[in-house]
RNA sequence: CGCGGGGUAGAGCAGUUGGCAGCUCGCCAGGCCCAUAACCUGGAGGUCGCAGGUUCGAGUCCUGCCCCCGCAA
């Protein structure tokens, strides 16, 4: 098993999502990996402290080079001299121009993380939750100048559990990648796979969040309240307002019919046991955090915040709590 | 010096104009019950983030420091 690696590779990606399945990337011995490029070190938090992707590290890890261009023409003659087979492009956060997409070999190929072409765009992890659906996957594509567009190489599905959550899937589709990556790669470049079109009738789009569209309605129906805040958290996060104080939702539970008539979007305990109040149901929270606390959860809500009960939670804030 | 909230019993919180440190839950012991996350009785558990200052007296007022968090990114 001593042979030569058969392809040289460069990888694009960012965060956390992408690291298992370069990592398996790096691993193969038929992968030459020369590069890795990604975003630009950011600054996180309070102190705003400049913190470098996820991938860096693994990069570090096996000696590979990285690259962190403020723009991607920047180091067209870098991949170039390369002498790149293909390009591995997971969750690198930005569109890549054809003149990019042409330098390597067999050109550039991407693992897109829903059943394309379902769910283009920036949010397709928290979409299939949003919306409920009963199952989603990882497409491996061979990309084009259009966002998400590419010939479809391999698509692997999975089911979505009633409780999934965003980190639940986002570490099973990381991990679903990670075992299929690497063999799906190298049978498109012998050949063995052909890349089929996309039907770009069924498309479509989801955009990148925002913060606000964590901000709950309780005029809408329990199940898509309940959905959202299993989307949107940790980011952007599902929220109302208390009074001008900002609270937080982190997890919730399941919805009672209310026997007594409840304001829509008015908390109140039973059982020891906070709910909020939406147009159909009332939803259990089960965790939630208030500015400038810690999140708290469970029996701690109804022992320290019985004041809670009869507050009404709104959409935007107002001065009276 | 970006804006703001906070550190009090194992957990979550309250503590008015300075005057014996409290609430809910948990924990320990006992009781009731066919039974229980229910109920009753009793109990343990605190250097009130750290240091200094004002005062007869500081959780509370003043100064400095440490730590946590929300907004913003």
């Amino acid at each position: 098993m001593s042979q030569k690696p058969n392809y040289n590779l460069a990888l694009m990606g960012t965060p956390e999502f992408s690291v298992p399945m370069f990592e398996s990337l790096i691993k193969d011995n038929d992968f030459n990996i020369k590069a890795m490029i990604s975003q630009k070190d950011k600054p996180v938090g309070r102190k705003q402290i400049l913190t470098p992707p996820a991938v860096k590290a693994l990069a570090n890890k096996y000696k590979i080079e990285v690259k962190q261009p403020d723009k991607i023409k920047d180091i067209k003659e870098y991949l170039e001299d390369l002498n790149l087979d293909v390009i591995i492009v997971i969750a690198y956060g930005k569109i890549l121009p054809q003149s990019i997409l042409d330098i390597p070999k067999y050109g550039c190929i991407n693992v897109h993380a829903s059943l394309l072409p379902k769910y283009r765009g920036s949010s397709c992890l928290q979409a299939p939750i949003l919306f409920g659906d009963k199952k989603t996957g990882l497409t491996i594509m061979k990309m084009d100048a259009g966002m998400d567009t590419g010939d479809i190489i391999k698509q692997f599905e999975i089911e979505l559990d009633e409780k999934e959550t965003l980190p639940s899937l986002h570490d099973k589709l990381s991990l679903l990648g990670k075992e299929n990556i690497s063999q799906t790669i190298k049978a498109y470049l012998k050949g063995e796979i052909k890349a089929i079109e996309q039907d770009d009738s069924q498309a479509t789009y989801v955009k990148l969040l925002k913060k606000e569209d964590g901000l709950l309605d309780f005029t809408e129906p329990t199940e898509n309240i309940e959905r959202k805040i299993r989307a949107l958290n940790p980011w952007p996060g599902t929220f109302a307002f208390l009074g001008d104080q900002n609270l937080k939702i982190l997890e919730s539970q399941g919805t009672i019919e209310t026997d007594q008539p409840h304001t829509i979007g008015e908390l109140f305990f039973n059982s020891n046991k906070l709910y909020i109040q939406a147009q159909d149901k009332a939803l259990e929270i089960s965790k939630i955090q208030l500015s400038g606390k810690k999140p708290i959860q469970g029996q701690q809500i109804s022992a320290g915040y019985k004041y809670l009960d009869g507050k009404i939670l709104t959409k935007v804030p107002s001065s009276s709590g």
